[in-house]
RNA sequence: GCGGGAAUGGCGGAAUGGUAGACGCGCUGGUCUCAAACACCAGUGACUUCACGGUCAUGCGAGUUCGAGUCUCGCUUCCCGCACCA
């Protein structure tokens, strides 16, 4: 009887749902696992096989420890308010969360073929009311706290009120917006509330602030840090700009030191470790204040790492934005600076950071005084210095820092030496802290030890200045401009902010019309009808939403207690699961997600609402898998240095058919009525500067009469978008060609772009059936052969193979619908099984590592699970397992699996895993091994890897409960033990030859019966043995 | 520029300092078949040899060691992250 995974796999599918296997209890009578997986954004493009790599092995992981007799907590939700449902609904009208639940169910389906045993009583869902109540709590009980640095933790804003009335801020040290100036309780008693009201705002955990943001205008909405990448938007690529907006803040900054420390304790990787420091980005040193000459009582505060030089500081750099500049600038420089402040605020994100060598400025005309030796130095304003970070000033030192260094060359000011081991200052400043001091008061002579701590002393005993630590990290922007994320639970009275009682929790998302900005502006909550607080609703909601990392930095916790309507988690099921024993999932959240988690965890400790300061003790991220795609070009040309890189999506391929593609028309409106047009040829244009390669193409197929299409991708549409000139050429190129633009927002990809005459559009989804297989390219080449000959793909990526054809080369890169290399898993569940995929996916490699997927692979697993299905089960049907003895190398061959198996699932090496299985299969065929005692444990094993044929065969033997709760076979070490060793024996690090020996021999006998041998003799050629050694049970080396 | 990681056959990848290339794919040959597919068996790093065998091989160059893919130092290349952070 054939090995047939559809009918197993279906029937124990059932059969477990029947029996509830996966349903875990808060069990405190056994040891607990919690090993989770971050959880998915439930896109409309579905699963491909990249995504559950890490639910595999978590899965295998979770089995196996249940197995083990732990109690395993691997639970699975969605986090499931994001843009791409919010920018469907604004295309289509649908409410996101009607097609958010159109892809959970899609991706249950797809994840319930890969028999996972989560349990799905506790899944969570980011938008539903009953898990963002909780969302909103948690939010709430930020503002209601303050970040007190005597106790190190959060503490309630009411007991600072306390401490108010009692002695005003004095003795109150505490995280707050500035360094407020002090009062007393009189003052603060002598307050209106409104004015206490916005004085404690500086003090909670989120408050709402004006203060720069990223504003994307084409997302319309604000962006945190980590959700803008080079310049440009994360998601979708889009322009991004600095702009001043009132925004609700979360003061992680004031965890700062925390998250650092924290980093210590927890068992990630180094590069995530690493890029949450450089983001932290913690530097000691000291600000101290310079006076303005001619400006009485106006200083102007610096921070430096290197107090030590600041003898040799020869001028003051001030951010274009600093407040300063205005009053300071003298009349003669006012033309300049101005010009200068307007050209600095002009230039993009991008531009500022591309052009970083190249050195811009402009003088003031005032002076500053160094207030260690009284020297008067110019004030000029640059762009190099950001105004973010520190105060937005900085003393430049151009002998000990190379970007003052470069002001100064380019500017003529001064460069004076500051240390007798500075040499050369003429090409460039000398960073290091070497030499002894000259030129330098009170500190000549010194060495950097012992002078720096003199001269911070100096600053703080003349009051000029501090040590102080400064970081890069910022407060966080809470708010986003859009619908579809947690209503934020407060309302706005005379301009200050409030909470809602807790008991009208959850503030639920309203209903509104459109999913658009109003048209004065505001966010699209303003269109909901009373979206109102209070008795008549007098006081308005707060318009913006929450992040989408709101959600998602607490919803371990709830898959504790997922349904508990009174807390956001019991005591109890917290005190007994803890905190994440294994989280899994990819590093690109490396300082946004998991950076955020940590904060939001520690102030939850902070509170004594969770029992562990870090969340996650373990971190695994797994790799990407990618696909490949075919590159027939690919011409050096360059643009933003870049390639001109055009892929084949549809060669002139006999076989293939012509392609329909559907297109409309429609200017602004959508529609779904695909006009048909057909084309014999599509390229895709990832980017470019020459044109007229394409415009060859183009020609080309045109006079074979072959229909062009021409595909760009999103990014260099953006870059359309942006170069007009570009445009132009793109327009010439391809005269009167449709020009179709590709996009990788999720999830209904059909996302639009508009080019300046034309709107075309297209559904991904026909496109999915043009995937090239690469093996196509290389059988069957003609036309493009002739092309090339032709010398059309000139310095194309063709090489000619063996056999005379051309073949085209592939890239290997991000699985992604827009790059038609999609590989869907329920194509693999449906061809191979879900064991088999599960299987394979393992195999393909390391976790941590990214690979690409190649689907020819996976008829070795398939064959290794059919040769295993073969030991149990003969071609006619027949029942094989017997009650025989087994063998010592039966036995022996079983014990190396269950020893390798189970180390190497304990270090997270799961291909590893499958070959011993692959081995371990081998060996039993070969021994003709049908033994019960064997094959029994050997199914047990197997249950983490492909547990519906474990299932299956455990019930064939006669088993009645699931495979799930069966021991793990326990390791017997005297059945790994032979007789004899194999020795390899090597001289003089040379591997000769083997010899056979008892394993009982004395290391003696064996360099005895070594030395005996005749390729010993013969290698040695004569030569005295000047040493032997042997190492017992390993190798011997003879030493000539 | 700074930080993190990697480099092993045609491919994916194995190797507590101890026989480099496990396991699988691919390829070659064979059995079965009218034939093909499937399946099964055998072979498969390169060079060399009729053969036994030998030589060279883990990005490059040194070093430590009886012995190095593995440890140390110095390079090269690639990937990832940060980047005018004072």
């Amino acid at each position: 009887m054939e090995y047939n995974p559809r009918d197993i796999e279906s029937k124990w599918r059932k059969w477990w749902l029947a029996q509830h296997t996966y349903r875990v209890s808060n069990d405190p009578s056994k040891p607990k696992f919690y090993i989770l997986n971050m959880f998915p954004y439930p896109s409309g493009a579905g699963l491909h096989v990249g995504h559950p790599l890490g639910y595999i092995a978590s899965d295998i992981v979770a089995r196996y420890k249940r197995q083990n007799g732990f109690n395993v907590l691997n639970p699975m939700g969605y986090d499931s308010f994001g843009l791409p449902a919010e920018q469907y609904a604004i295309q289509t009208g649908i409410h996101p969360a009607v097609s958010t639940e159109q892809n959970i169910q899609r991706y249950r389906e797809q994840l319930d073929n890969i028999g996972f045993c989560f349990d799905w009583d506790r899944e969570v869902r980011t938008s539903d009311p009953a898990f963002y109540k909780w969302t909103q709590w948690i939010f709430m009980k930020l503002f209601e706290h303050y970040y007190d640095l005597n106790a190190d933790k959060a503490l309630p804003i009411a007991g600072l009120i306390a401490r108010f009335d009692q002695n005003g801020n004095h003795g109150v040290r505490a995280v707050c917006d500035d360094d407020a100036p002090a009062f007393t309780a009189a003052d603060w008693a002598a307050m209106d509330d409104k004015q206490r009201s916005l004085l404690l705002l500086k003090y909670r955990l989120t408050f709402p602030e004006e203060s720069y943001v990223n504003w994307c205008a084409a997302l319309g909405t604000v962006l945190s840090n980590d959700e803008v990448k080079d310049g440009v938007s994360e998601r979708g690529g889009h322009p991004v700009e600095r702009k001043l907006m009132k925004q609700w803040s979360m003061r992680i900054t004031a965890y700062a030191d925390r998250l650092l420390e924290g980093l210590n304790e927890i068992d990630w990787s180094e590069s995530i470790k690493e890029q949450q420091r450089n983001w932290i980005g913690r530097s000691q040193g000291a600000s101290v204040r310079f006076a303005v000459d001619g400006h009485e009582g106006v200083s102007i505060e610096v921070f430096t790492t290197r107090v030590d030089t600041i003898y040799g500081a020869t001028f003051m750099v001030l951010a274009p934005e600093h407040d300063l500049v205005p009053r300071l600038t003298v009349p003669a420089q006012h033309a300049a600076v101005d010009a200068y402040v307007k050209w600095a605020a002009s230039r993009t994100e991008l531009e500022r950071m591309s052009e970083v060598k190249r050195v811009t400025g402009a003088a003031t005309g005032a002076f500053a005084v160094n207030p260690f030796n009284g020297q008067k130095i110019p004030i000029y304003i640059a762009d190099y210095v950001l105004a973010g970070y520190g105060t937005g000033a900085v003393m430049a030192v151009p002998s000990g820092d190379q970007r003052d260094w470069s002001f100064a060359t380019h500017f003529r000011l001064p460069i004076v030496p500051i240390s007798d081991a500075q040499q050369n200052l003429d090409t460039a400043a000398d960073p290091t802290k070497e030499g002894r001091y000259i030129n330098s008061g009170m500190i000549n002579g010194m060495a950097y030890d012992q002078a720096e701590p003199i001269l911070v002393n100096w600053l703080e005993t003349n009051g000029i200045g501090k040590g102080k630590v400064q970081y890069k990290l910022r407060n966080a922007v809470f708010s986003r401009q859009r619908y579809w994320g947690e209503p934020v639970p407060a309302y706005w009275n005379d301009g200050v902010p409030n909470l809602l009682p807790e008991k009208d929790l959850p503030l639920v998302l309203p209903a509104i019309d459109k999913y658009l900005p109003t048209e004065s502006g505001e966010p699209p909550l303003a269109r909901a009808d009373g979206w109102r607080y209070g008795p008549d609703g007098m006081h308005e909601y707060e318009l913006s939403t929450m992040p989408g990392w709101a959600g998602s930095s607490w919803y371990w916790y709830r898959y504790m207690d997922p349904q508990n309507d009174r807390e956001f988690c019991s005591k109890e099921a917290v005190d007994y699961w803890k905190c994440v024993d294994w989280y899994i999932g990819g590093a690109e959240h490396a300082v946004g997600h998991l950076l955020y988690s940590r904060f939001w965890n520690h102030f939850l400790y902070d509170l004594g609402l969770v029992p562990e300061r870090e969340f996650a003790k373990k971190l695994t991220n797994q790799g990407m898998i990618q696909g490949r795609s075919s590159l027939v070009f690919r011409a050096k040309e360059c643009f933003y240095e870049e390639y001109l890189w055009i892929k084949v999506l549809q060669p002139f391929f006999k076989d293939y058919g012509p392609m329909r593609i559907p297109t409309t028309k429609a200017e602004e409106t959508i529609t779904y009525d695909f006009a048909f047009e057909t084309y014999d040829l599509a390229i895709e244009v990832v980017s470019w500067k020459q044109t007229d390669k394409i415009e060859a193409i183009r020609k080309a197929a045109e006079s074979d009469g072959k229909r062009l299409l021409v595909l760009f991708n999103e990014e260099l549409a953006e870059c359309i978008n942006q170069h007009e000139r570009t445009a132009e050429k793109i327009n010439r190129a391809l005269l009167s060609r449709e020009r179709f633009f590709m996009t990788e927002l999720e999830p209904q990809v059909d996302q639009l772009f508009v080019s300046h005459d034309l709107t075309t559009k297209y559904s991904a989804d026909c496109f999915s059936k043009l995937h090239v297989d690469i093996s196509m390219v290389a059988d069957d080449v003609l036309d493009l052969e002739q092309a090339a000959q032709q010398q059309m793909f000139q310095g194309a990526n063709f090489k000619l193979n063996p056999e005379g054809k051309f073949v085209c080369s592939f890239e290997v890169e991000k699985m992604s619908k827009s790059k038609f290399n999609v590989v869907n898993p329920d194509d693999m569940v449906a061809q191979y099984g879900a064991d088999c995929y599960r299987m394979y996916e393992m195999f393909l490699g390391p976790i941590e590592v990214s690979k690409p997927w190649d689907t020819k692979g996976i008829t070795g697993v398939f064959g290794f699970l059919r040769r295993f299905w073969g030991q149990f089960v003969a071609e006619n049907g027949a029942w094989l397992p017997t009650d025989e003895a087994p063998t010592r190398d039966e036995l022996r061959a079983l014990h190396t699996c269950i020893k390798k198996v189970t180390e190497d699932i304990e270090r997270f090496s799961m291909n590893t895993c499958v070959s011993h299985f692959m081995i371990l299969t081998n060996e039993l065929r070969t021994l003709k091994c049908h033994k019960r005692a064997i094959l029994e444990p050997a199914v047990v094993l197997l249950a983490p890897f492909a547990p519906h044929l474990a299932e299956d065969l455990w019930h064939r033997l006669g088993h009645e409960t699931t495979v799930c709760d069966a021991t793990w076979p326990a390791l017997n070490e005297d059945f790994l033990k032979t007789d004899t060793v194999v020795y390899p024996v090597q001289i003089n690090g040379k591997h000769r030859g083997n010899i056979e020996v008892a394993a009982s021999a004395a290391p003696a006998e064996v360099e005895a019966l070594a030395m005996q041998q005749e390729f010993v003799r013969r290698n040695l050629d004569g030569a005295p043995v000047k040493k032997c050694i042997v190492i017992p049970g390993r190798i011997v080396n003879i030493v000539a």
